[in-house]
DNA sequence: AGCTGCCAACCAATCGATTGATTGGTCAGT
DNA sequence: ACTGACCAATCAATCGATTGGTTGGCAGCT
């Protein structure tokens, strides 16, 4: 499509922007924003290679001096998206207090911050992974296996342990991931509740569906 | 696309069905089945008319004279959807023992079921509805909301006679909607678990997060 | 300063293929 | 003879991708 269809109302309000350090230096760094925006919006398949170049601002032919095809722009977006939510859980696991609960609580917050700071990111991570073939999406697709398995790993020390009250870790892991999950597609700047209070709130939702005991925030 | 890009992974090992009785007769019944896998495993966008009327078995011009244009297969897809999900809630309230707790878990269990009985549907419902014009997505949007009233004024009366332990219903509302969701995303015949392992666990999960005492299943 | 070589960035024009949609008409059942 | 279902052929428009070529700036040398 040459233009929009009609007026942004997936994610008007959300700031267009990537994690610190890794938005691509000139050019391949506007596209890659301009096609955050419009994925997110419109879809992969929704958004014509005119409708991306149109939006940086160049010529739709420069676009393949940057990237070999419209598919790359995804690729890079959707691993970019699964690459900082790995990042921060693994790094929420080694600044977390010992303990299952506490750990529960820094992942649910750590998916909930990372979802809520880049809305963008994550919905197009996940809302379009499945116009990647399976190639190019399978290395997003062991990132998150690896994320899943870090949630999951917490849960079952914690029932083992007796401080959670789980009877199915793997259902549980499943609910939890899915409530942070959602996060990206209603969070943004004109809702009444910072990034901190939702993420907070969340992990005590965690902790509750675990039958935890509540723990001191950090 | 004339043909697959590739073999389904979306949802390959779901069954492609609609609830009873909501099914047209005839050919215009087969079109939305169809469109009912295509849009699931596609995507509106990543799905052409030549690929609908491959799949039904007709020419891509018999199409209209069944449908105006591809968008209202979305459209309706989309909108039953959202219809047999307002319907389950409605008649899980009604059927529920009294009492905010059993209402509660009477909620889950329905959208949970609804979901886990029609994946594709509730997949394309939720994850498409963003490709329909603003006139077309809204009857749905308007379903949606009142399916959100019912789980928000359960939250808030048991939040207000004590039997909830929850700060922000609003926020506990959407975190439980947001886990009943995702499963459209993963539940399948394949899974070790049934629908109804499923919609308890996770009706437990919601009474957990809400700081409730367990109810009996009905 | 002036010249040369270089290169990332850029674009007009265009490719064959595919898109959603339409026409005029066929055919079986009643 | 009428009707609903169906299709071959085709439409203008747009698709993703490619070509050949231009631009402006910067480093190195004279």
């Amino acid at each position: 499509m040459t233009g929009p269809r009609w007026e942004p109302r997936r994610l008007s309000a959300v700031a267009v922007e990537l994690p610190p350090g890794v938005t691509p230096a000139g050019t391949r760094g506007r596209i890659l924003l301009a096609g955050l925006q419009l994925f997110a919006e419109y879809g992969f398949h929704g958004t014509s290679i005119r409708d991306l170049a149109t939006a940086v601002g160049i010529n739709s032919a420069t676009l393949y001096a940057h990237y070999p095809a419209k598919e790359h722009v995804l690729a890079e977006l959707v691993l970019l998206g699964h690459e900082e939510l790995h990042r921060r859980l693994q790094q929420a696991l080694v600044e977390a207090p010992p303990g299952p609960a506490a750990q529960l609580a820094a992942l649910v917050r750590a998916q909930v911050g990372a979802h809520a700071d880049f809305p963008l990111l994550a919905l197009v991570a996940n809302a379009e992974l499945h116009a990647l073939s399976p190639e190019r999406a399978a290395p997003a697709l062991a990132l998150r296996e690896q994320s899943r398995q870090l949630g999951l790993r917490v849960l079952r020390l914690g029932a083992d342990r007796g401080e959670f009250r789980v009877a199915d870790p793997v259902l549980a892991a499943t609910a939890i991931g899915s409530m942070g999950m959602q996060v990206a597609h209603w969070f943004g700047p004109d809702q009444p509740y910072t990034r901190d209070q939702v993420a907070d709130a969340y992990a005590d939702f965690a902790l509750q569906l675990v039958g935890a005991d509540p723990v001191q925030k950090g």
